[in-house]
DNA sequence: ACCTGAACACCGTTCAAGT
DNA sequence: ACCTGAACACCGTTCAAGT
């Protein structure tokens, strides 16, 4: 109770910082990454822009919390006996959270960093390697390999369906492709046989994540 | 000469595109993502930020093309035999000229596409997994592939060096990390035994990428 | 202790006008 | 055809003052 201990003095609390990220967070959620701003969280709290800054200390900062707060609400999923497939079962967790909720991946790329919320899939993943037969050390090293590979998915994945909503249509990327796949018939080829190819989705993600299992699984 | 067809008509043009995005290019290679406005390219070039409108239709567009201009300058590497060494070899020459141009990423994360430049290493990627005795179509998965990991792989890297830059010290989320890591076993021995682990660096890049192409060679 | 208003130094983009 | 100035609707953050 060491709260009780200090007397309320001065003038009382509106907000709190959970109010401020949770209405954060519901932004993002309502208006994607670019809905996020000091002065709009403000007024939605009926408060000046600075009153904010007495809950967190600046927008990077807002930022890790409310990623926080969303790596709380993962679903912690069974887990298999089979090392590999419960690395899989982690992964597909992580990946469904994120792949629902594009804004993280839009404040994913401001501010690079993960809560201490998310340790626990950490933990299971790296154990889960272990488990299957590898150092400790390469465990470390294989968790930061699918980490890798899983941001790159939800970035470019993400960041293709976003360029093709704003353009409604192919993106400008995809067009200079086209017009310009002429000298190159390996590309004209592969163009002409699979002319929509799409490599975004969960199927992809967990096909991606299976062979570099496989790549793991055979390290010397 | 079509274009001499057309006389010289109203004021002659005292900017042109190519002035436009090379500024913009030495902006951004002094400054970093955050030194490339329009407003400061107006001023770089002696004229109001409307005038850049004449050149380019957006800051997007522009991003599009200073990316293409970069990639124009990545030297074309020696292409060995086996096809496997020529992926390596030129993923590895991608890989150089994005990492030594940390601004490159920042702005591959606000609009994530690529010119016709690139167009020569994508089709000799592909070739190269053709060559390997990948069909077409996984060849051009397995480009996709490789792509989403080197892509992720840089964002991780390049965010967590400007994080360390920014709060001179280990990041926020790591201090998070480490101060959580009680309640998780593995994590506090991974952390003991190696508490220096850093992912980063080409060495790292071409050992994860080696493990990758083992998992795309035993592809069922 | 908490909140506010005004200000600083910026953004991308649109519009109507100038040469 | 090309360029400009003024304006619109925004940013994050700092400072000094109010309750």
């Amino acid at each position: 109770m060491t709260k009780a201990q200090t007397p309320a003095r001065g003038r009382p609390a509106r907000l709190s910082r959970d109010d401020v990220v949770a209405v954060a967070k519901r932004l993002l959620e309502n208006g994607g990454g670019e809905a996020l701003s000091i002065r709009r969280l403000a007024d939605e709290l009926g408060s000046s822009p600075m009153s904010i800054y007495r809950h967190v200390e600046s927008m990077d900062h807002l930022i890790v919390l409310v990623l926080d707060e969303l790596a709380k609400e993962i679903p912690k999923p069974d887990l298999p006996d089979d090392p590999r497939e419960r690395v899989v079962v982690l992964w597909l967790a992580l990946y469904d959270c994120l792949a629902a909720n594009p804004w993280a991946q839009e404040v994913l790329a401001r501010e690079m960093s993960i809560g201490p919320s998310v340790l626990w899939f950490v933990e299971e993943i790296i154990k889960s390697f272990v488990d299957g037969g590898l150092s400790l050390k390469r465990a470390g090293q294989a968790y930061n390999l699918t980490w890798k590979f899983s941001v790159g998915t939800l970035m470019i994945d993400q960041g293709q369906t976003d360029v093709e909503a704003r353009h409604d249509g192919p993106s400008i990327a995809r067009q200079f492709m086209i017009t310009h796949a002429e000298g190159y018939p390996t590309l004209r080829a592969l163009m002409a046989e699979v002319p929509n190819a799409d490599h975004r989705g969960r199927d992809r993600y967990l096909m991606n994540l299976e062979i570099l299992l496989d790549g793991i699984a055979n390290w010397k």
